[in-house]
RNA sequence: GGGUGAUUAGCUCAGUUGGUUCAGAGCACCUGCCUUACAAGCAGGGGGUCACUGGUUCGAGUCCAGUAUCGCCCACCA
């Protein structure tokens, strides 16, 4: 068969993801294997697939396709998050579009929609993940809204409850007015931004003509003052503490309180406090017992309390009170400044603090389990340090408890329900039903009726379902059968930037249920630890080193990418740029300012290279095929040591790769492949067996070659799935479900080096010659007469059976002399110790060559020194282990003998 | 302010426990090649005081301290 010159992934992609769908591979049930398990950290169903995800899919696919042809039974649970806020707010937004207001529908209806949007619009991150190549089970598919995972949730939710773990409070949250809900603090985004600083007069009640200024930069909050707080210490105020001034406009009387919270270098020293609006002055206010007031509506209007501008937007509210206190001989100054302002990562609203009543889930056991769960090495972080941040974000003194309500419809509604008007008494329970028989026995009215329950109107956090994931995807909390099987999962890979939010509250969770929900012997025997390690993926990032994010749009299109390079040359170029940990700077193919390409593009372009330097190499060998000896002809001497040689350097390699990947040290994988595959495979292995003219090669070392290749594409699978598994079938013809992807990955015992060190001995001659040619300008055509030293270490290496065939064809020699006997007209060179002359058809240039060797001679007599004052160093002789001295001694003899050999090659120049 | 990471070739980055070749890769650059698999290629080549200053050590890119610059996370900001 005829094949084109250039690799084309497109139809070879596609063809072969089919097949493996087809074939079921990537499904996963239990049975007696071993199983090797991840569950994806869900995309957000309204999710498209960004770089980030093409950097964390890849390596959980090349660990699930390692194991898959380690034999083990690898199971990789895909699935979406149902994102609350995100997706409301996309819901609302087709709503609006269509003439609806939320506010105008039912939560039924409501609902109803946003299910709607899911089957329309929702996952299609899934299939693009497809072609990326992603091995997932996708018969397992999960969403974190369905039935048994919504269960699941509710079933957490009411037994935190029942041992007293959640409680309701009022807290001054952060809300987001637009969205109309409570954030975690997670979901909030600082960003300094330019504002104004109003200093404003307030008025002494009974010295109407003095005055003390503040600075704020919320004028439109000061109906909602409870007092004016200077520091103790600060003599400017002393003397107006316990006295009262007015608000300014509505003459509200309130104190002057003292508080070391104030910064006295700060605007005018002078601060007002505002309880309901600021969580510092939350917490003066409770201090000081001052009222607290609230002037705004949940949409960020002043409301009746405010007395003024009723009905304002707050920033609408801010223009015109500027204006009022000015008027009013209120206003001291306006001062420009720049402060950060926190803003929902969701709406980008500005977060408004705010007074609300929540549910919360306290924290402090949870947090120590977890703790615990990472410094026993119950769960492994890769890299380890990673542990640093995971500690401090977890120590007692920064643990805060976790606010799980949000004033949402698209989530898991909390099981709670009042009876009739009494809004204090939640009665948690997982049903309607459950929660009527406890109203009943707790109100001791027999004659309560579902009419008389209202459930709470809250959902819970996203995160509140996400903690579950590992359990929930097994549908753990119904039935263990799964779960027994598949939990602990082997690895998670994610982001260090969900570290809290989501890492930790699944090793919360695990801990939390998986014992009883394993049983005791299941949970010895396997842990009860949700993932025994974490590979956490450094951020993807732009040219400026800021994080890829659909908000700021600076994300290169992943599937254009893909177009571009194939998915393969894309996971390259991801894969080889990336350590465990570290950020990886990733951009879009040119920088618009210098036009210039960029480098991590450059990196895809080279994955793309590597697939098309494979698949000519597959070329070279079909066209040998076409062109073979019959099967009793003896494979060439050359080609017997190259098999040797070959076999031994992919046992190495495969080595090479355990240890790679036990550490997860996946980008010194893929370039040990890439090297071996590239240099020692096609620039060496097949330049060596190569006919020469239209010759003809044995049918054994045809065979030979093709089972290296085919190994090679095995060991390569993981990280490029579709290229190998097209040239593993192009290879040779393979039975109905012998495919790459199930192959048999090849396991190493012993490893001999002898040949290998033996190969890299000929490979330094061939270059050392072809550099001479290179340099003297006798091209590759001309055959030149090597001469060497006999009885030398090279010339003992060359006795071996092919090698100095190897040497001759590999750098067009007419062939090796072996003879004390100098030639003339020739420039000499070392290998090791070992003295060679190579003569070149040309008179060659005799004062240039003694600049060269008198280089050398200067350098190793420079290189002497040095052992030498190592070697003469007595504390060095002393103290440093004995193979590194014999290394120096053996550097020393070495250098000399060299030496010796440079000076007789100079002295016969003359 | 509290943490934390980085600084190695023109660019983007590797370098695990200090010890021959450890100073590396890719890209870019230079030279010569359309050699019957591949110009998305082949064969060669140049290029770095490993940020700076000290220290530990027989020995430091690697360990420690300080300095400088950059980045990130958390907290705060009237």
């Amino acid at each position: 068969m005829e094949l084109s010159s250039r690799y084309n992934p497109k139809n070879v992609e596609s063809k072969w993801y089919a097949h493996w769908l087809d074939q079921d591979y990537f499904s996963s049930k239990p049975d007696d294997r071993e199983p090797f398990t991840i569950v994806i950290p869900p995309p957000n169903v309204t999710g498209v697939l960004h770089m980030g995800h093409m950097l964390n899919n890849t390596i959980q696919d090349i660990l699930i396709r390692k194991a898959r042809l380690d034999g083990k039974n690898a199971c990789w649970v895909p699935g979406t998050d149902h994102a609350s806020i995100a997706t409301e707010a996309k819901v609302v937004q087709m709503l609006r579009a269509r003439g609806i207001k939320k506010s105008d529908i039912s939560r039924d209806e409501f609902m109803k929609y946003a299910f709607e949007w899911k089957e329309n619009y929702g996952g299609i991150i899934l299939d693009q993940l497809k072609k990326l190549g992603a091995s997932c089970d996708w018969n397992r598919t999960r969403f974190t809204m369905e039935d048994s995972l919504y269960k699941a949730t509710i079933a957490a939710f009411v037994d935190l409850y029942k041992k007293g773990k959640i409680y309701r409070g009022k807290r001054i949250t952060n809300w987001d007015p637009e969205a109309k809900t409570v954030l975690s603090n997670e979901e909030v985004v600082y960003k300094d931004e330019s504002s104004r600083l109003f200093h404003l007069k307030y008025f002494l009640q009974d010295q109407p003509t003095e005055y003390v200024v503040i600075a704020t930069q919320r004028p439109e909050t000061i109906m909602a003052d409870a007092a004016v707080a200077v520091h103790p210490d600060d003599d400017r105020y002393r003397h107006l503490i316990g006295k009262k001034v007015l608000i300014p406009l509505i003459n509200k009387a309130i104190d002057v309180i003292a508080d070391s919270y104030v910064d006295m270098e700060f605007g005018t020293g002078a601060l007002k406090i505002t309880p309901a609006h600021d969580t510092n002055d939350y917490e003066i206010g409770i201090r000081h017992q001052l009222p607290i007031l609230d002037i705004l509506t949940e949409d960020g209007r002043i409301n009746e309390d405010g007395q003024i501008l009723v009905g304002e937007d707050r920033f609408v509210a801010r223009k015109k009170i500027g204006k009022l206190l000015e008027e009013a001989g209120h206003l001291d100054k306006i001062e420009d400044y720049v402060t950060s302002i926190g803003r929902s990562e969701r709406t980008t609203a500005v977060v408004e603090p705010r007074l609300t009543l929540q549910w919360f889930l306290s924290m402090k056991d949870f947090a120590n389990t977890a703790l615990a769960a990472v410094k026993n090495g119950e769960v492994k972080f890769f890299p380890e340090n990673m542990w640093n941040m995971y500690n401090s974000w977890l120590r007692e003194e920064n643990v805060r408890d976790w606010c799980i309500s949000r004033q949402l419809w698209w989530g898991q509604r909390i099981p709670a329900w009042y009876v009739k008007d009494d809004d204090q008494n939640p009665i948690v329970a997982t049903t309607k039903e459950e929660a009527l028989e406890l109203a009943r026995k707790q109100t001791g009215n027999e004659n309560l009726t579902s009419e008389d329950l209202r459930q709470e109107d809250d959902v819970v956090d996203t995160w509140f379902s996400s903690w579950l994931w590992p359990i929930s995807v097994f549908d753990g909390f119904e039935n263990q059968e799964e779960l027994k099987y598949y939990y602990p999962t082997n690895v998670l890979v994610t982001g260090w930037d969900i570290m809290f939010f989501w890492v930790a509250r699944m090793i919360m969770a695990g801990y939390e249920w998986s014992p009883s929900l394993l049983g005791e012997k299941i949970a010895q025997e396997r842990g009860i630890q949700p993932f025994r390690e974490v590979y956490f993926t450094g951020m993807v990032r732009d040219n400026k080193k800021r994080k890829m994010s659909k908000s700021l749009g600076n994300s290169p299109d992943a599937l254009a990418l893909i177009d571009n390079y194939g998915a393969d040359g894309v996971r390259f170029g991801m894969l080889s740029s990336t350590v465990a940990g570290n950020d990886i700077v990733f951009d879009a193919p040119f920088d618009p300012n210098t036009g210039q390409v960029l480098n991590q593009s450059k990196l895809c372009e080279q994955g793309r290279n590597f697939c098309n330097k494979m698949w000519n190499a597959l070329r070279l060998i079909q066209g040998w095929e076409s062109n073979q000896s019959d099967q009793s002809t003896a494979p060439e001497p050359i080609a017997i040591t190259a098999n040797l040689w070959m076999t031994d350097r992919i046992k190495v390699l495969t080595a090479d790769l355990d240890s790679y990947f036990k550490e997860y040290r996946l980008s010194d994988a893929i370039m040990g492949l890439y090297k071996v595959i590239w240099d020692d495979f096609c620039s060496w292995y097949l330049e060596m067996i190569k006919p020469v003219s239209e010759g003809k090669l044995s049918w054994e070392t045809i065979q030979n070659t093709k089972d290296h290749f085919s190994s090679l594409m095995t060991l390569l699978h993981p990280f490029m799935p579709f290229v190998t598994e097209e040239i593993w079938h192009h290879l040779k013809p393979r039975k109905s479900g012998e495919d790459c992807v199930v192959s048999s990955y090849p396991h190493v015992e012993h490893i001999t080096s002898q040949l290998i060190n033996q190969v890299e001995v000929c490979k330094e001659l061939v270059s050392k010659i072809r550099e001479i040619r290179s340099s003297n300008g006798v091209g590759m055509k001309i055959p030149l007469l090597l001469v060497g030293e006999p009885n030398g270490e090279l010339s003992h290496i060359l006795e071996r059976q092919g090698l100095q065939d190897l040497v001759v064809k590999m750098a067009n020699l007419e062939g090796i002399d072996w003879t004390k006997e100098e030639p003339g007209n020739a420039v000499s060179f070392l290998i090791g110790t070992n003295k060679l002359n190579l003569i070149l058809e040309k008179e060659i240039d005799i004062e240039e060559e003694r600049v060269r060797i008198e280089k050398e001679i200067a350098y190793y007599q420079g290189f002497l020194k040095g052992v030498n004052s190592k070697l003469n160093n007595e504390r060095f002789v002393n103290n440093a282990p004995e193979n590194v001295v014999a290394l120096e001694r053996k550097k020393l003899e070495d250098g000399n003998s060299k030496l010796k050999s440079l000076q007789e090659a100079l002295q016969q120049l003359s």
